[in-house]
DNA sequence: AGGAATCTCGACCTTGCCTGTCGGGTTTGC
DNA sequence: GCAAACCCGACAGGCAAGGTCGAGATTCCT
């Protein structure tokens, strides 16, 4: 079940953490929105995404620390959506689970942080460029959130993967 | 001079290679407009850039074996562009140094690779949901060249970073 | 009260990439 | 022939990615 390791073969790919992360909110929308709105257990979220269970538990945790989801403990417990899809940004998820969005540190809001080696920001033609780049891709990702996920009105409403 | 270690803090981070990558060219795109389209030794660019030399080296090698500038070797050797700088696109330089540009294996054109836990690819809702954002962004930055960088109207025209 | 099912928390491990460095070899100009 | 270049392969330190594990804390059920 686990991936082993897929090297990330490099930079601007999704991590695997973020997929399992994408697939577990999946699961609990999906779970959600059925008729019977009950916690799912660890376990049963893990074996419907086909994620190692014990890394999910990290993951769930992180979720549950940024507040997105809400879990119960004791012996029926589980994990919940906290929130309604809709209010579930993904750039949000993104930047909790594979960090900083910007192609360089100097255009983050976030986590800025001047480049060592630049004298004069302003002036650097390398941020310029990216940062026209930058702008018009957030704007895509900051739109987006769950429901888009969750909505994509495909064949099979599966959560398979990545 | 070396950035030392300046952790990527991760993914959709570009890498310190493909800076000094796109500093060099820059480097080298500014002296080819000059008067004098003199070849300029990897000494010469990594003062100019601020790059540390043997990397440089390295980095040189590898635009070399991809066409982007050609080296002559020798007693008065060094490096020009080979091409215009219209015809050096930005997104081949970021497959060459840092890798696939997708965000996921699965999206890759280059570098197609089936997401080992995907049953179903064409209803997997991750994929169907990054592969819009993908598209309109592939699009951006497909459209980059060398010549983008180069104009980029600056004040100063400096080479200083990232 | 006791046990079982859950979530919680922190420590640890392995693998491979990133960011360089180094030593020596080959070409060419003077 | 010497020196100034480029060429090429090996290697090393640090850290993130991707998990695994053991033990603790809560709650429910009987």
């Amino acid at each position: 079940m686990p991936v082993g390791f897929a090297p990330r073969s490099v930079a601007w790919m999704i991590t695997q953490k973020m997929k399992y992360a994408l697939k577990a909110l999946l699961v609990l929308g999906d779970a959600a929105a059925g008729p019977a709105p009950e916690p799912l257990t660890i376990e049963a979220v893990a074996k419907r995404s086909a994620t190692p269970k014990r890394f999910l538990e990290q993951i769930l945790l992180e979720l549950r620390n940024a507040g997105m989801v809400s879990s119960i403990r004791g012996r029926s417990g589980g994990y919940v959506l906290t929130r309604k899809p809709e209010e579930v940004p993904i750039a949000a998820l993104l930047r909790l689970i594979d960090g900083p969005i910007a192609p360089l540190q100097c255009l983050s809001q976030g986590a800025y942080q001047r480049c060592e080696d630049c004298t004069d920001e302003a002036a650097c033609r390398i941020r310029k460029v990216f940062a026209e780049v930058y702008w018009s891709y957030l704007i895509l990702i900051e739109s987006l959130t769950l429901a888009d996920l969750l909505a994509s009105d495909d064949v099979a409403r599966r959560v398979t993967a990545d």
